[in-house]
DNA sequence: TATTGTTATACTCTATAACTATA
DNA sequence: TATAGTTATAGAGTATAACAATA
């Protein structure tokens, strides 16, 4: 699987191109991926790919995305939030947030009610949602712990930090 | 910005759950993000977009995405790849790759030649093409520079290494 | 005038199923 | 029968523009 592929060549300025190992070695697929296997960018998403194909398989039954889960993860610790804030908060246009909400509420998981203001709504789990959330959250414990094994302790809190540092 | 959010708790099979730190902080957003900032499948996806969003940037008036210049990339290295492999090597099913490469082709970035045989495609970038990808080459290079600026070198290897061992 | 939620619409990326021409 | 490429179609997920109600 390949969602960025490249070979970044002349990384210095100008001087004569530094042949890496990597560059003509051959992957298992039988093709060569170049400087593929050094980029950041490009491991970050084949990292990121892995997580979240467990992630499904960790949900399956229970058909929720990462991204809907980070709403109502949202959504229950902060009671009353309204869409405006929520949409800014993930990162979409309040727009698009109208029918995933829709598709939310349709599921019992969450309930728009009445804000601060006419105009705003102020979103909250049902009791039904706190209980999804909860069994959500097991299985995350328990999906994140996959990933978590395969480093140390200290690796693990360097890397979260180092991620931290790239999207800063 | 936000596609991954959950509180894990009990990670630790049925004892108590600890409280982390970051559990009630409120970000700058003013929201309580739980134990998100915690989560590793949330830091992947935060570097990720950051890293694929100056990626944009950089690639900005040349109009080609990562996985645009996966494409270009494993073709240059493979020439005479067949349509089949390549969709296999970049995780798409190949009927999805057929507009794709329609639209590379018509750019002039690569051509279909036919193969060793007469079911097959033989994929092979124009010269063009290989002008193009020398380009985008030389700015992943700069854009990959802004980032790995952000770590030492030793940082930079544990860091990949660490990445190509979650998504082994 | 500005903000909140909404609708209508469209674009990107992806897959599945069925087709054709080969093998 | 199996494989390579293609077509038609559909489903996520997203955005922009314009609107009504409210501030």
């Amino acid at each position: 699987m390949l969602q960025y592929d490249s070979e970044a060549g002349r990384a210095n300025g100008g001087r004569a191109r530094t042949a890496r190992a990597s560059d003509a070695r051959r992957a298992p697929d039988g093709l060569k991926h170049g400087v593929l296997p050094g980029l950041l960018g490009y491991q970050l998403r084949l990292a990121q790919l892995a997580v979240f194909r467990d992630f499904d398989q960790t949900m399956q039954d229970l058909g929720i995305s990462p991204g809907r889960v980070g709403m109502l993860v949202l959504v229950g610790a902060n009671p009353g939030l309204s869409q405006s804030r929520l949409a800014l908060a993930v990162g979409l246009d309040r727009s698009t947030l109208v029918p995933v909400l829709d598709a939310l509420e349709r599921r019992g998981l969450l309930e728009r009610r009445s804000g601060p203001d006419r105009r705003t709504n102020g979103l909250w789990l049902t009791v039904g949602g706190k209980r999804f959330l909860a069994s959500v959250k097991r299985r995350i414990a328990r999906h994140e712990q996959r990933f978590l094994e395969l480093l140390t302790a200290a690796e693990r809190d360097q890397l979260l930090k180092m991620l931290a540092r790239l999207s800063a």
